[in-house]
DNA sequence: ATAGGGTTAG
């Protein structure tokens, strides 16, 4: 038996992930045709190279380029549009352009190909400009090429105008009821916080599937509406759309950020009736939920009962008993998977745990874990885990070593460092550190009162009347307003 | 025969 490069063909790759039916019997049939040594035909090379794609088959999918340029099958249209699909998907974007600068006539598919290769690569510039490169041709885009490209400006600069171009062109082709379409464009309105849009669009559909709802539901929630997230997701049960398991994470999350553990609960049924407990990312949401609304027990629960855990859901679960006061459980719990080896910390592991310290005020704990993420699990330490280390040290009154830390990590210490620093400092009453991360916090915004009033209270509880004159004084020289959320934030 | 949307956790 011999392939198209001369080797033999390994029969068990064909049997690899491929989920389709279709999948599957192309690149079955591609192997028989391969052992009984018949030529295969040009739409079989196709279907195959577009499954090579889907299964990122790599291997295969650059024997059949080679037999495509033996057999002179190298000019076929669909063929190469096969190829630049097969070698974006695989990322080799480089690749997926040289076969595009090669073919002599385009066609839709030979661009939205390239386009989509573009975008899945993280070029979302370069997929934009194609596109554009496109509209000066004969070949007009069709839903396929804006659903592309629309996904392609998410998040990009200049999506605001982007945005708008496509959706002309989207009306002008009667695009506009494409849920492709729909969908990305949904997205791409509420990346911008144009909720107003997405909901415009969103109403205007008539067929709505479920993506189309998901895009809606999570936009709402990325802008903060939980609220009309639930609702969305209580009328679309109502029209019978079965909701996914990625529906179901984004309405836990939104429950999570209301704290509503009502909903959450009821939620929870739901999951439990479409018995999508078993995915992890529904579990990690569901503990996550329930630790938010305060029901560490039951966030203990959805843990015990996943079969198959993972450093998210043990991250989530170690997270819930820190944030509650629980710090006790917290290092038990990390202790006990470490020394079963059950997890394999990452940095936010460790920065859950050192969170558990903080909160607790277990110093000696938490500098051991600092120390052992570097010692025992070759990790250096990202500005999150600094900032716990530097917290906890300035916590307990230590302000001159947490000043020192800050120096000494290999990172510019943040707002929110410079910040509980600050609030240490006050607790402490230690004047001098207290001015410099004062100064440091001005600089950094100068419109936010906070640390001005901070530092008045540190020089008023230590009798500085002149000091606290002056502050005053840059305050109005300043114009700095002293809002509510100031008085908050200066505790 | 070839191309298309939402990727959900800490």
């Amino acid at each position: 038996m011999q392939n198209f490069c001369g080797k033999p063909f390994e029969i068990h790759f064909f049997r690899n992930h491929s989920k389709s039916a279709s999948t599957y019997g192309a690149l079955e049939s591609l192997s028989t045709m391969n052992g009984s040594m018949v030529k295969p035909r040009k739409h079989v090379l196709c279907t195959a190279l577009s499954s090579c794609a889907k299964t990122l088959n790599w291997h295969l999918g650059i024997q059949i380029h080679a037999y495509m340029i033996r057999s002179g099958f190298e000019d076929n249209l669909f063929l190469c549009s096969a190829l630049v699909d097969f070698y974006a998907k695989c990322f080799a974007i480089v690749d997926a352009k040289k076969v595009f600068s090669g073919i002599k006539i385009h066609d839709q598919v030979s661009w939205t190909s390239l386009i989509t290769g573009f975008s899945i690569n993280g070029h979302g510039r370069e997929a934009f400009l194609l596109f554009k490169e496109m509209l000066c041709t004969q070949i007009k885009p069709n839903c396929n090429t804006f659903a592309s490209v629309i996904s392609a400006c998410v998040g990009q600069n200049g999506a605001h105008e982007h945005c708008l171009t496509l959706h002309t062109h989207i009306i002008k082709r009667g695009c506009d009821t494409n849920n492709f379409v729909v969908s990305s464009l949904i997205d791409c309105y509420a990346n911008l916080g144009q909720i107003d849009d997405a909901v415009l669009l969103f109403v205007e559909t008539n067929e709505k599937d479920i993506v189309v709802y998901n895009s809606m539901i999570s936009g709402y929630s990325k802008n903060l509406y939980s609220e009309d997230a639930l609702k969305l997701f209580v009328e679309m049960t109502g029209e019978n759309v079965v909701p996914t398991n990625h529906t179901l994470c984004t309405i836990l999350n939104a429950c999570s950020s209301l704290a509503l553990l009502l909903q959450g609960r009821q939620v929870h049924c739901v999951v439990i009736k479409m018995g999508s407990e078993r995915s992890v990312f529904v579990a990690s949401a569901l503990i996550d939920m329930y630790s938010k609304g305060g029901d560490i027990d039951e966030a203990q629960c959805v843990l015990h009962q996943t079969s198959e855990k993972n450093n998210v859901l043990w991250t989530s679960m170690i997270m819930g008993y820190a944030q509650c006061g629980r710090g006790s459980e917290a290092l038990e719990l990390f202790d006990c998977l470490l020394t079963k080896q059950e997890l394999i910390p990452d940095h936010i592991c460790f920065t859950a745990i050192l969170t558990a310290c903080n909160h607790a005020g277990f110093l000696d704990k938490g500098v051991e874990y600092f120390n052992k993420m570097t010692t025992n699990y070759g990790l250096s330490p990202d500005m999150d885990q600094y900032a716990c280390l530097i917290d906890l040290y300035a916590r307990k009154g230590n302000l001159s070593k947490a000043r020192e830390l800050m120096q000494e990590m290999p990172y510019d210490p943040n707002y929110v460092i410079w910040s509980s620093f600050l609030s240490s400092c006050k607790i402490y009453g230690d004047v001098e550190l207290g001015r410099e991360a004062a100064d440091q916090l001005i600089k950094m915004e100068p419109c936010n009162g906070a640390p001005y009033l901070t530092m008045a209270h540190v020089y008023a509880r230590k009798g500085l009347w002149n000091e606290v004159a002056e502050i005053r004084r840059l305050m109005q020289q300043r114009r700095v307003r002293k809002s509510a959320v100031s008085y908050i934030c200066s505790g």
